[in-house]
DNA sequence: GTAATGCGTTACGCTCCATAACGCTCTTTA
DNA sequence: TAAAGAGCGTTATGGAGCGTAACGCATTAC
């Protein structure tokens, strides 16, 4: 193996940084050119352009398009991981319903602000890609319901979880979860145009309530 | 202008219903090969050799590859808005709460049966394309909502309509379809794989009811 | 100081898209 | 029935991107 001196910062050497900063700006560029056009019409060529290098210098860091997608996807993982958890935690520990909405609006306000990831994510899947052997895509929902199932979880050790719709409760997640996400993704793709701000904020925030009810969160005395 | 002789069947001649036939051949073929790699993958050569052609050929018929997409998501628009009606006539008119949850079964069926006209319907739209307009897109969704839409009016008509969570029927509306497509879209794109069939139905059984009572539909005398 | 590794370049072959130019077949019309 | 023309498919061609190969420069290791 080749020596491992000079590992000043975190265990990784000099020309590991830098090539990790380069992995960084490639991704970022491509992330960008998703924006534009589409991960369908994601060219080795034009992100290499974009970031003044030649398309065979990217295979040094990514054997192929395929690869750098699954990059990205992970990398949307993460990020959209992050922002929930930093969305809830805005909200008091004690203020379970809260928590809840915040979840929510954090998963809704992380799609807004992050479209390419979230259609990367959660766009159609290519038949032989995209969901390679179940893989990464089972496991971004389980990750991001995870927060629910928490938020679920502190909920009923505290005695105030009302009456989910269905018994299990890990179904009831699942339900909640599609709730919201049906909302997210059809005003993401446009399908609420003809909305303006006030409106869809307005029922998402009924949609948030509703999920929350659906997962036995919210209790059921807003209904005498 | 050439003559229109021989116009027997629909007012179309020889010709074009033989083209016409070519038409729907190279669509049928398309999706085929959709189906198998991906809209983004549609590569005019494997159309064309799909179907003992030369890819020239095909230039006949369509302009480029997005005038044959654009085609595709205008039919898969009709499928699915033919499928809803069909789906729905299968329950009498006096049955509105069996017609809305026929209706809500039908838009998870067709989307189960037609993967690849779903996804190209409400998969990741390409930030040019796929949304040109407004057009299409915002279409498809009013045209799977007058369905809903119809029968919210039909309830309303006889008095049997009970409190929505909203005020305004239509956006009502606009939130039972979010709560039913996204448990169709998780499901489709395999988020719900760790759920066996059966759960599955029940599942969606509950969220097309949880939809109805959103769009002011069900009775609220499930609930004492 | 020298050898080796990493990284970027240019050069190449392959495939696909899209157009152009050509020929066959069926339809139209006198 | 024969000639003219439109429609449709073919082969030929140019251009672009992917992915590999071969080469050169900088950095790092010994």
């Amino acid at each position: 193996m080749a020596g491992e001196s000079n590992e000043v910062s975190g265990g990784l050497s000099r020309r590991e940084r830098v090539r990790a900063g380069t992995v960084e700006e490639i991704k970022h560029a491509a992330l960008g050119l998703i924006g534009e056009h589409g991960s369908a019409n994601l060219r080795f060529t034009d992100i290499a352009r974009s970031m003044g290098m030649t398309p065979p210098a990217l295979y040094r860091y990514f054997a192929d398009r395929d690869e750098l997608l699954t990059a990205l996807v992970a990398d949307s993982y993460d990020s959209l991981s992050g922002a929930l958890t930093a969305t809830r935690d805005t909200v008091s520990p004690d203020d379970l319903d809260g928590r809840f909405l915040a979840t929510c609006t954090g998963y809704r306000t992380w799609a807004q602000r992050n479209p390419e990831r979230f259609a990367l994510i959660f766009g159609s899947p290519v038949p032989g890609y995209a969901a390679p052997v179940e893989g990464p895509t089972a496991v971004a929902g389980r990750r991001a319901m995870e927060h629910v199932a928490e938020l679920v979880a502190d909920t009923a050790e505290r005695g105030r979880l009302g009456s989910p719709l269905v018994p299990d409760a890990e179904e009831a997640i699942l339900l909640a979860w599609a709730t919201v996400h049906g909302f997210v993704i059809l005003e993401a793709y446009g399908h609420f145009d003809s909305l303006d701000q006030e409106a869809r904020d307005r029922l998402f925030t009924v949609q948030a309530g509703l999920a929350a009810r659906t997962a036995g969160l919210a209790p059921p005395a807003d209904r005498p």
